[in-house]
Order: structure tokens, then C-alpha cells, then sequence
RNA sequence: CGGGGCGUAGCACAGCCUGGUAGUGCGCUCGCUUUGGGAGCGAGAGGUCGCAAGUUCGAAUCUUGCUGCCCCGACCA
């Protein structure tokens, strides 16, 4: 993409309105722009971000066994009357009435929504396992929405839900998706732990949330040193016991939030235990038969007797990622992309578009590595250096290429690492064979 | 929802106290000079001063109401 056809409205001063980097950053790298408080458009840059978290996510869903469907945005209130939430959930749901004056009302989440597709169809216990997620929309009325997209009232999120025959089922359904969620965020270049949360009155030890380490993040969290040693788990179609033995081998560590972390209980040696802070992008949840009880999701058991089915839930906020990777990976010029989420692996610049040789060069690299299947952006433009440098930088793209007067007389080009700022003068070919033989 | 703050050009702000018809920096356009880390000079474009009533000969400025946004707290993916 050359840069002077794209649409990349950068600001060089900090938007007032902005407190934290992330949403510093992502207005500086006119990625977003805010519509109403909590509410954005997601331009060109941030899109392809938004949307490459959105791939990963769904990838490691996929391979995971669970089955992507699209539920609507717009839920009738019946169904919610039928579980009883759509008295409980209070001013953060956003409650609509259409023209024939039905309630209506924007989804926060749709345990309701997959639970009656679940019952409409399913029927016997040799339908499961069975996990139904999607990538949608969200609203959820938030008093104070506040850190850009962080805590937006209107935001992208992953729910899955697990529909299973008994406690068992659901536990290794549950296992499973703790499994994909380490797979997930370390693909997405975080460093993610899983902390035991709250299950409320249900009970039980199944409710984890996933914190994503930020110096900025939102909560305290304590955990065991060697939390962040553990090898993320590789290879598909674990037995129920592999996906225990993980589940345990992570668990196994101390880690809590500050609401759950008591000094006075907590047997962690004091060299052992380091206090940081995060914020959450992910939370599985076992729920048992709550929603399936009081909507009759039933199945026939091997007896021909209907049992109600054990369920699950399983978010991963996917537009908050893209807030929690810029706080998680950043410096004072800006973001620094993972290369798994990056928007373009590479930025071409062109230190003085105009100057023949240095156009001929440009395009020509510019050629080859787009031949060679990398997304490049080509800083064609009459800019002045420092500006051109000062814009990649906040932009955050993995890889830079220089190429200016200087270097095209002997046909190299200056390549930097954007994360450790190394640079190399290397020769056009061998900047093709590094910037392309990388995955 | 309690407390606080702010709405003036695309962005950041001054002007308001003490009314007289709007300004600075960055950005944008054009020209010349520059050219390896957000350049210099010159010339331009761009504003119903959040909205509405009121006071006044006259309101960005004073009064009242409304609205939007931000921050702290409580609450949450």
C-alpha cells in the first residue's frame, strides 16, 4: 500500500481527551476515531488490526473444535424474560422498542440467543460435545466508559458456548477452551495468566480469567515468578487427561487479582511472588445448567431419559486486544506491533520521493517484497525525513526499510527492528530475503 | 449514579474576570530555500466561539436552561 493512496489520518500532539497510551496511541496512529463516549469508527489502520486479532482468535477457536456461527445484534426481550435477566440486568442493557412496540433490546452477551438455538435443535446426548461460538458486536451501557476502546461501550467480543451431558463433559469442555486461550494470546505476542476468579453463587473452580501483563493495566495482580516460565501447550486433539494435566500445570501456580490476594493466606515465598499490574481480555465460565434449567435445553441421555445440559461461556474481548497489546508493547514513538497483529510487516520508506533513482529503487523494493507476499507501506510521499521516520515509528509496523540517496548509490537499504531498534545496511536482495523469509 | 472539570479553525490552546464583532502554535494549500529523526521564509484557505432563551445599543465574554465530552469514585469483557 503506497501511503499516499491510504488513509492514515496521523496526529503529531496528544488529543486531549486521551489519558492512556493505548487510546493515546491509537488516536495518534489514526486508527479510531470516537463517535459517541465509548462508541468508535475504526479506520483503515486500526481495521486491519482489529481484524487480524479477530483471525487469531478464530483460528485457535477453530482448531479447538468449537463451530462459528453469527447471532444477531438485536435480541427479542422474550427470551430474556425467560431467564429471568431482562429484569435483572439493569441500565447497562440498552433497551429498545421497534415500530410494532416489541421490546427489543442490543445483546451485551448470548448465553439466552444460543441456548434457543440449542434447544430448537438438538436433541440427543450423540449431538455432543457441542461448542457454538461467534465474533460479534456487543453493547453494554457502561456509566463511565473510559479508556478509549478499553472499556468502549459498544466493543467486538468472542463468546463461545459449551453444551455438554454432565459436570465431566463441561469440566473437559472447559479445559478445552483454557487450553485455546493460552494458545490465543501467546500467538497474539501477550504474555497472559490465568487467574481463578469469582464464580458467584454457582461455586465451583471453573471460572478463570486471563490478564494480559500492561505496567498500565487496570488491577493488581499477584502471582508466582514462574507463572511466566510455563511453555505455551503445542499440538492438536489432546485426550481429556493432556487437557487436565495443562490446566493443572497452570493452575498450580499462585495467581489473583487484589479483591482475591490475601497476604496474610497467600504461602507464596516473598522472593516468589511478584505483584504487577493488568487487564483482562479474557474469561471462561462454567455455568452449569442456569440458562439450560430455565429454558428447558434438554437432550435424551443414553437411558432415553431428557437430561438438562451442562453449559459453559467463554469471552475474549477482541477490540479491547487491541488496546491491551499497545499497553503491553509500547515506547515513548509509539505502538510496536507483534508481527501477528501488525497492520503491515513492513514500512517502505522512501527518503526523497521525487529523486529518480531513489523512486526506482523504492518501487522496485516495494515490488518485489509485495510479489513475495509481504504487506508493505510504502511511505511515498514529499515528506521531510524526521516525519517519515517520526511516523513509522508511532505506527508501530514491525520492520522499517530506508532507502535514500545515500544508500542507493550502493544499492543498500537500512533495515530496522522496530521493537529493538537495532538497524543493518544490507544489500537490496539480502533486505528481500530477510524481510520475506520471516514468518 | 455521586463528585469535579471542560466545550473558541482539523489538533492543542489564549481571549471571558473588566461586553465593542476573534487570535497564537501545529496541521492544511501555493511559492522559494532546504532535505538521514516531526525544517526556514513568504503568501493563503479555514471558525453559526456546543445549543437555546434572556440582559444590553452591542454577547465568545454577563444570566438561566439544555446538551456533549473528559477526569476521580462505585461498577464491568
Amino acid at each position: 500500500m503506497r501511503l499516499s493512496r491510504y488513509f492514515l489520518p496521523t496526529l503529531k500532539e496528544d488529543p486531549k481527551e486521551a489519558q492512556i497510551v493505548s487510546h493515546r496511541l491509537m488516536l495518534r496512529a489514526g486508527m479510531i476515531q470516537q463517535s459517541s463516549a465509548g462508541i468508535y469508527s475504526w479506520l483503515p489502520l486500526g481495521h486491519k488490526v482489529l481484524k487480524n486479532i479477530e483471525r487469531i482468535v478464530r483460528e485457535e477457536q477453530n482448531r479447538a473444535g468449537a463451530l462459528e456461527i453469527l447471532m444477531p445484534t438485536l435480541q427479542p426481550a422474550d427470551l430474556w424474560r425467560e431467564s429471568g435477566r431482562y429484569d435483572d440486568y439493569g441500565k447497562e442493557m440498552l433497551r429498545i422498542v421497534d415500530r410494532h412496540e416489541r421490546d427489543m433490546l442490543y445483546g451485551p452477551t448470548n448465553e439466552e440467543q444460543v441456548t434457543d438455538i440449542f434447544r430448537s435443535h438438538v436433541r440427543s446426548y450423540k449431538n455432543l460435545p457441542l461448542n457454538l461460538y461467534h465474533i460479534q458486536w456487543k453493547f453494554r451501557d457502561e456509566v463511565r466508559p473510559r479508556f478509549g476502546i478499553m472499556r468502549g461501550r459498544e466493543f467486538l467480543m468472542k463468546d463461545a458456548y459449551s453444551f455438554d451431558l454432565d459436570y465431566e463433559g463441561a469440566k473437559t469442555a472447559y479445559n478445552n477452551m483454557f487450553v485455546a486461550y493460552l494458545k490465543t494470546f501467546a500467538r497474539l505476542g501477550l504474555k497472559a495468566i490465568p487467574l481463578r476468579a469469582e464464580t458467584g453463587p454457582i461455586g465451583g473452580d471453573l471460572s478463570h480469567e486471563f490478564i494480559v501483563l500492561a505496567d498500565t493495566g487496570e488491577s493488581e495482580v499477584f502471582y508466582h515468578k514462574n507463572l511466566l516460565d510455563l511453555e505455551t501447550p503445542e499440538g492438536n486433539d489432546c485426550s481429556p487427561e493432556d487437557l487436565q494435566a495443562i490446566v493443572d500445570e497452570w493452575t498450580s501456580f499462585y495467581a489473583a487479582a487484589d479483591e482475591m490476594h490475601n497476604p496474610e493466606t497467600c504461602d507464596v515465598a516473598e522472593a516468589d511472588l511478584v505483584s504487577r499490574r493488568g487487564i483482562e481480555v479474557g474469561h471462561i465460565f462454567h455455568f452449569g445448567d442456569k440458562y439450560s434449567k430455565t429454558m428447558g435445553a434438554t437432550v435424551a441421555g443414553p437411558d432415553g431419559k431428557d437430561v438438562t445440559v451442562s453449559m459453559g461461556s467463554y469471552g475474549i474481548g477482541v477490540s479491547r486486544l487491541v488496546g491491551g497489546i499497545i499497553e503491553a508493547s509500547h515506547d515513548d514513538d509509539g505502538i510496536i506491533w507483534p508481527e501477528s497483529v501488525a497492520p503491515f510487516k513492513v514500512g517502505l520508506i522512501n527518503l526523497k520521493s521525487g529523486d529518480a533513482e531513489c523512486d526506482a529503487a523504492c518501487d522496485s523494493f516495494y515490488g518485489k517484497l509485495t510479489e513475495a507476499g509481504v504487506e508493505v507501506l510504502y511511505d511515498d510521499t514529499a515528506g521531510r525525513a524526521g516525519e517519515k521516520f517520526a511516523k513509522m515509528d508511532l505506527i508501530g509496523l514491525p520492520w522499517q526499510a530506508t532507502i535514500g540517496p545515500r544508500g542507493v548509490k550502493s544499492g543498500v537499504v537500512e533495515v530496522k527492528n522496530r521493537a529493538t531498534g537495532e538497524k543493518q545496511e544490507v544489500a537490496l536482495s539480502e533486505a528481500l530475503t530477510l524481510l520475506a523469509g520471516r514468518s
